[in-house]
DNA sequence: AACGCGGGGCC
DNA sequence: GGCCCAGCGTT
């Protein structure tokens, strides 16, 4: 097939201008390229630049990986997000670790089957460690491609998927795949930025229609976000003998896997008094004597699609609550094994902060 | 096909 | 406050 004017246009900045430099770039490991990947999902490389060392010195074979407690990986994780790809790359790790007696699988159709590979994933492994021909669609490539051809359809969408994948695939350098597609992803995050692009230094002005049609700022186009939900978390930290009940979210919800305190969620703000006064409260304490030590300030964290405000009361009591079935008593300083949501860590800082001040 | 999943940086 | 980020699994 003859190159096109894109890719040839691409190539030639990658090797006179790119000068991004990143810890995975030109790895040739399967191992760390996978695990580099799944860290970036949806994730900035400043963001997950850290965490990726972090885990090359903790774990610097996959069976390091697949044989750590996966409590330990899990506070590795703690605040990087998307908190399944952490369990599913528990997963996988296991899988090629014993399965795969540690060589990482070679062909596209193996990598994508793994727990946490989805196209982009198993299309960047299979460049990048095997030179294998098939083109990365991330978002940087959505956005590239959309403003270079000026088109319009709606890259969230099922339609808008399969569009740009074969439009990749058809610009793709299938000799030097592993390249190529560092370039595109280096090029949309480097010059085609999703904010002030550097359109006047780019190689490919003349021919990106979006430039030509005054449009880089509409593209691409996108469906319309959800709406965002608010709720409000009252955390009952509970003490009994230096120890305090915490809790493993395995619901179908936000954090999962990760820890948290007796959790009393409303979708309305509540008084203090109409906390104590609640069911709930009446439910958990009865008529056992309780000493409410201290309550916190609002903490307000938010995601993506919602806003989380959480509180923390702190309360001490001198018999253990039976009922609290799926909880572990844990003594306090075995607390911060554990991995906690980013507003309860901030929250069990900011207390250990000021104890130490007194 | 639509939805839910984090946290942080930038405007 | 909104947008977006080296997407994926579930329903």
């Amino acid at each position: 097939m003859k190159e096109t004017v894109f890719t040839k246009n691409l190539l030639l900045w990658n090797k006179k201008s790119n000068t991004r430099l990143m810890p995975w770039k030109g790895e040739k490991d399967a191992y760390k390229i996978w695990l580099s990947e799944i860290i970036l999902q949806q994730t900035r490389v400043e963001q997950g630049w850290a965490y990726y060392e972090k885990f090359i010195n903790a774990f610097p074979t996959v069976h390091h990986l697949a044989k750590a407690p996966e409590q330990q990986v899990f506070k590795m994780w703690e605040g990087l997000g998307y908190y399944n790809r952490c369990k599913n790359l528990i997963e996988t790790a296991k899988i090629i670790s014993e399965k795969y007696d540690g060589k990482f699988p070679d062909s596209y159709e193996e990598i994508r089957n793994l727990k946490g590979i989805g196209p982009y994933t198993a299309a960047a492994i299979s460049s990048f460690a095997y030179n294998l021909p098939y083109a990365v669609v991330d978002g940087n490539v959505e956005r590239v491609l959309a403003r270079y051809f000026g088109d319009t359809t709606p890259v969230d969408t099922t339609i808008g998927k399969k569009f740009y994948t074969a439009l990749a695939t058809k610009l793709l350098d299938k000799e030097q795949a592993g390249t190529y597609n560092q370039a595109i992803m280096d090029f949309g995050a480097v010059i085609c930025k999703p904010k002030n692009p550097l359109c006047e230094i780019c190689v490919h002005q003349k021919n990106c229609t979006a430039f030509q049609t005054n449009n880089v700022g509409n593209l691409p186009v996108k469906k319309k976000a959800i709406q965002k939900k608010i709720r409000w978390f009252y955390y009952f930290i509970i003490e009994v003998n230096g120890a305090t009940y915490i809790h493993q979210r395995k619901q179908n919800d936000i954090w999962q896997n990760l820890y948290e305190f007796v959790l009393y969620e409303t979708s309305e703000p509540l008084y203090q008094q109409e906390i104590i006064e609640s069911t709930f409260f009446k439910n958990l304490f009865g008529k056992q004597k309780i000493n409410v030590k201290k309550v916190s300030p609002v903490y307000k964290q938010q995601l993506t699609h919602q806003t989380i405000n959480g509180q923390f009361i702190n309360v001490s009591i001198n018999k253990n609550i039976s009922f609290l079935k799926d909880y572990k008593l844990v003594i306090n300083k075995e607390i911060n094994q554990y991995a906690f949501p980013r507003f309860i860590t901030a929250h069990l800082q900011q207390t250990h902060t000021e104890q130490q001040l007194f």
